[in-house]
DNA sequence: ACGCAGTTTGACAACGGTTCTCATCTAGGA
DNA sequence: TCCTAGATGAGAACCGTTGTCAAACTGCGT
């Protein structure tokens, strides 16, 4: 397995800002851009700098607090998962709804695969995306 | 399965900066990004616009004659790779180095895992990165 | 070979997300 | 309370990518 990431977290200070943006993840089971979200903290009258917004996110990415993906024109969002164990996601095209889903058999193949073809420090990626059940509905109502 | 994309691909015409281009991106086995592109072409004396590179690798990444994927820093990369079915690839983190791998588990365990919870029109993207042979010995020497 | 219509190209501007700068502010230990 | 390293914010800078549009080129019918 091996976490050769995560050095510190240790000094991290709770500012009124951070709480802001881990609370506006922590609720929604989509992933947010930093854009949006300090657009959600400025509808909400928390004044938060954009700057700031993208800083703790990347902080809390690299802390492995929260999930990172890149959307498919590049753009990053983030969301703070349920588990911090391992995991990838299933998201829907339409309306972001993303739910956490593991697999051993996957994790084992990725493993294998890139070990049979001599290559060491192993990671990987997996994103399944489609639509889900409801804005299935709502496409063909 | 389906591929509801793949529309037309009908007509496309051969000019020389399509034909540079194409040629550019055959004959390495590491992803290359748009701008990399345009430098080895003009290095060559080839002199080709940076605005007709990204055109035609769009078209061609549409087309499924080239695959394309996303650097952790957003940057779009352009492979035109050995085959036109469905495969994934292992990269090395320090050259770039690409090689193609299959595995009927993955693609039967991302539908399902996605089916179970309620999701159509499924899709995925799997990448595995790590570091290959002669990286790995380079670092160590 | 010639001409025309629809493509494609290229220089450059415009965009949009992200990062940088740096002066100012703040949490928290001494 | 004081002091200091860490944190913030406004705006500029960055940089990959896309849009613009006149000029150049290609396939095709004549
Ligand atoms: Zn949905
Ligand atoms: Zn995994
Ligand atoms: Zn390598
Ligand atoms: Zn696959």
């Amino acid at each position: 397995m091996s976490e050769q990431l995560r050095t510190d977290r240790a000094d991290r200070r709770p500012t009124r800002q951070r709480t802001a943006i881990a609370e506006a993840l922590s609720g929604t089971a989509e992933f947010r851009s930093a854009q949006e979200i300090h657009a959600a903290l400025a509808r909400r009258d928390e004044r938060v700098g954009l700057a700031t917004v993208y800083r703790n996110l990347q902080a809390m990415a690299g802390d492995g607090e929260v999930d990172v993906i890149r959307t498919a024109d590049g753009e990053a969002v983030y969301r703070s998962c349920a588990t911090d164990d391992h995991h990838h996601h299933v998201v829907c095209r339409s309306c972001g709804l993303a739910v956490e889903v593991t697999g051993d058999a996957v994790e084992r193949w990725a493993e294998a695969v890139a070990a049979e073809h001599g290559f060491t420090e192993i990671r990987h990626t997996v994103e399944i995306d489609g639509l889900c059940a409801a804005c299935a509905a709502a496409r063909t109502r």
